[in-house]
DNA sequence: CCAAGGATCTCCCAAAAGGGGTAGGGCACC
DNA sequence: GGTGCCCTACCCCTTTTGGGAGATCCTTGG
């Protein structure tokens, strides 16, 4: 038995800020006999640091989370390691955060409500190499790949929007002119397809532009 | 040891739709020896359902769920059996829900990003018949407990106000007039204490007064 | 060097929203 | 039989928003 090669235990890191879930995570993979979790971390912060000190074969990694968060983890962890495998795992937040994962290097996107079998399954693909994003998530992030994206400039402008501010506040604020802020806001609506800025606010809210 | 009494044994009923978390929940309480498991449900119509025919001693109910939400399902439980011991066991989605589920007869309200001793401890006080809030909701309800709160008319008007349509279109899908439109909102803001519609629907969703 | 995109600014105009006040009708609770 | 609350409706007026068009400046990338 002791003669089994350590390259066939998949070594496991779990992030999320919910200690329950992951102990229902560990509850899962243990019973599997090629993975074991070699640690966990609370915040993105906690997740690079074990990453650098164990490099994990895959990673579960969380979105939300205090101090620092998922997609800036995995901006960092694929920075140093470009071949770290991450998956993440999280309730689902828009597609603008999915695609944001993706392109910051996660391997596959999983949605908390699954079912045992398919984090396993998921996990060994991603382990071997594929990627792994359900239909559902791709299908999300292809009706919006063709839109026009909201520059840095007009998210800022939509944050303070969504704050409940007037266009001359805003403009007080970024010390710009009260009409260039329209002129922002002319970009935002058609971009957004929304039909005032209360709508464009809440657009931005379901697709994960902006967190409430 | 077969002599040990069940009244001594806390049975215990989970309902979340995150499987996970039910195993993560699952892998906690088991490692107490007065507390089992008798059921778990992924909904609020089977928490009813597995109430009814199990009588357990605590459940733990999350909010948001498909098919009924979690508050409601309180209500149908605590209706049915006033002596009900319910905790919910959430992520935190505003004061207005908070509320709500206490009003609707929950007798703790813990967040999901608990501890395993929060969790445990909380089942013991709730079953020998304490409440538990934990002071930072209880001071988030008691921080909107002197407020005047919006009437259902109101809401609905909110709901379609935070769909992005304008007053006019909502006095036509309500079939009242623009002007009593307006009136609901100038009722709307200053109970918000929201500057403009977009805030008032920022501060509804934060308050947990409406979904996203 | 030129093109493209982004941010800035201006002007004009129409529509919508917000703030003030007033008031009638219905319904429930004392 | 009031009293209070809610929903409804209307008035007037100001501020804000949204839509259209044009234009400069700067940076980034062939």
């Amino acid at each position: 038995m002791t003669a089994i090669r350590d390259t066939e235990t998949i070594r496991i890191l779990t992030v999320d800020d919910h200690q329950l879930l992951r102990e229902g995570i560990a509850a899962v993979l243990e019973s599997q006999e090629d993975m074991t979790i070699v640690a966990q971390a609370s915040n993105g912060r906690e997740a690079v640091e074990s990453f650098r000190r164990l490099r994990p074969d895959v990673t579960l990694m969380d979105l939300r989370m205090p101090d620092m968060s998922g997609i800036e983890a995995i901006t960092v962890i694929r920075h140093e390691f470009p071949n770290a495998r991450i998956i993440v795992l999280t309730t689902y937040a828009g597609d603008a955060q999915a695609a944001a994962a993706l392109k910051a290097g996660a391997a596959g996107y999983l949605l908390k409500n699954l079912v045992r079998k398919e984090l396993i399954e998921t996990i060994r693909a991603v382990h071997s190499g594929k990627r792994r994003i359900p239909p559902e998530i791709a299908t999300e992030i292809a009706e919006h790949v063709a839109d026009d994206e909201l520059t840095d400039r007009e998210i800022e402008v939509l944050r303070r929007v969504a704050a409940g501010k007037s266009n001359k506040l805003i403009a007080a604020e970024l010390d710009i002119s009260e009409g260039t802020v329209k002129t922002h806001m002319k970009s935002i609506l058609p971009k957004l397809d929304a039909s005032d800025r209360t709508h464009a606010v809440m657009i931005a809210l379901k697709r994960g532009i902006l967190d409430l």
